[in-house]
DNA sequence: GACACGGTTTGATCTGAATCAAGGCTTAAC
DNA sequence: GTTAAGCCTTGATTCAGATCAAACCGTGTC
């Protein structure tokens, strides 16, 4: 992420509760009226679908708070999670009018829209804009490729390990860390979105679940409440390579 | 693909063979002859390796002929494709110094490569080129993502019918049809291959490829030579939706 | 308090694909 | 012609995860 210095996320949009790293970065003031004028926010409460599949889609849009899954579904109703967005990503295509994905909002959800149109036409005139989104897009490939593995070659054991380490290492990112080096967070997915996330059924997560719990790689409080003493124990669950990935 | 109507891939890039979909559409004289400084060509044989991951990376590429894959190894050894290349496809991230992907060649390739520095700059004076780079790697993350689908959620049938169809639809593109309809291919990846791009092993690709030509879904001449005599047939067998797909 | 409901756990059983193992078919080498 | 190496097929067996089934838990409602 440290690739190019476009001090991203540097200042607020306007009166937007968050800072857009996808379209506000190194903006003009100029830029910054422009999107003023063609934004808007949208609400979902939690379980809401925002757009279905095939559906027009006349909007670009930015997380502000919440969470939001893209999911696909086969006819006889086999679903695979294909994105998890988060606040400040960005979901929809220039150059595409139509949706390719269900995007659900999985907790309460606040996004921020542009219309499609004249977001498009300042993407012409802005070129950093594209080059921005064009970095987001792609870390997104990069994030797919990863999924990839984890979906084609990971055992059950590795997928849960992978996902809690996924979201427990954003968490870490934004919250401070308990005293004692643990992380603590609350699972924003029920088991059935991990399970579609994984690629397994939610009996299999919740079994797994329990299994990483009994074997004391994570600690549970209910349900969703989840503590890991330990966060290189659970990376050696994962399968990944240990040594924290390549510098950029 | 049509949603841009950027004259892609409308004259050569210099003594190119290929016609540069990546970044020669639009391109000035100029910027053609910049182009030209900084390119060269690399070939390699079947089976060599381009690049491993990790490894520093100072150039950016797009496939001239021949075929490459990009994989990514667990350290036990699993293996998972996360992206096939085909002659015009794009391959290296401008901003990032080192590769995250094997890239191995699967037949003999030759590619041309431009030097990453000034390619960077390059990209910054003529912002169509990112913005034609953009659309491609909005393109790539769809492909990612119909892959998870099928990685996550299809049989192991569904995802041998899935390769072939996905194989056969790019080679009618290039070649035009049998009389009868059919569609005559090569394949061009071993069965272990396949077998890393579907998340199975080589043994249950075999078997599943025999259970197709048994049910008389395809027709096989030798190992790699492939007659789909119905594609609507083998569709069908693919698990997807049948309405092909979505209008741009 | 009784009830329903969504999310979750756990158990029993089944099954699709992995694994283990043996050959077969081509092509190239000597 | 024999041998070796790659690639592919096929069979027997095993096993991880799916499926089927039952019950649990917390929350909100009447």
């Amino acid at each position: 992420m440290a690739h190019h210095d476009l001090h991203i996320t540097s200042h607020d949009c306007g009166d937007c509760p968050i800072r857009h790293r996808a379209v506000c970065s190194r903006c003009e003031a100029d830029e910054l009226a422009k999107l003023e004028q063609i934004k808007y926010y949208r609400s979902f409460q939690a379980g809401q679908t925002v757009i279905w599949s095939g559906d027009r889609m006349d909007f670009v849009a930015s997380v502000v708070t919440g969470i939001a899954t893209l999911t696909q579904t086969m006819e006889d109703g086999r679903r695979q999670m294909v994105g998890l967005l988060l606040p400040s990503d960005f979901v929809g295509r220039p150059g595409r009018s139509t949706a390719a994905y269900d995007v659900t909002a999985t907790t309460d959800l606040v996004m921020c829209c542009f219309r499609k149109k004249p977001f498009e036409e300042l993407m012409q005139s802005t070129p950093h804009v594209a080059q921005r989104l064009l970095e987001m897009t792609l870390d997104e490939l990069d994030a797919a490729r990863e999924w990839m593995l984890l979906l084609g070659r990971k055992t059950a054991r590795e997928k849960i390990a992978s996902l809690l380490a996924i979201i427990a290492r954003r968490d870490a990112s934004l919250k401070p860390k308990t005293p004692k080096g643990g992380i603590v967070f609350d699972l924003p997915l029920t088991r059935e979105e991990m399970a579609d996330y994984l690629g397994l059924t939610l009996e299999t997560v919740s079994r797994q679940v329990s299994a990483l719990k009994r074997d004391g790689v994570i600690e549970l409080e209910g349900k969703r409440h989840i503590i890991v003493p330990d966060f290189d124990r659970l990376m050696e669950e994962t399968g990944d390579d240990s040594d924290g990935g390549y510098l950029n």
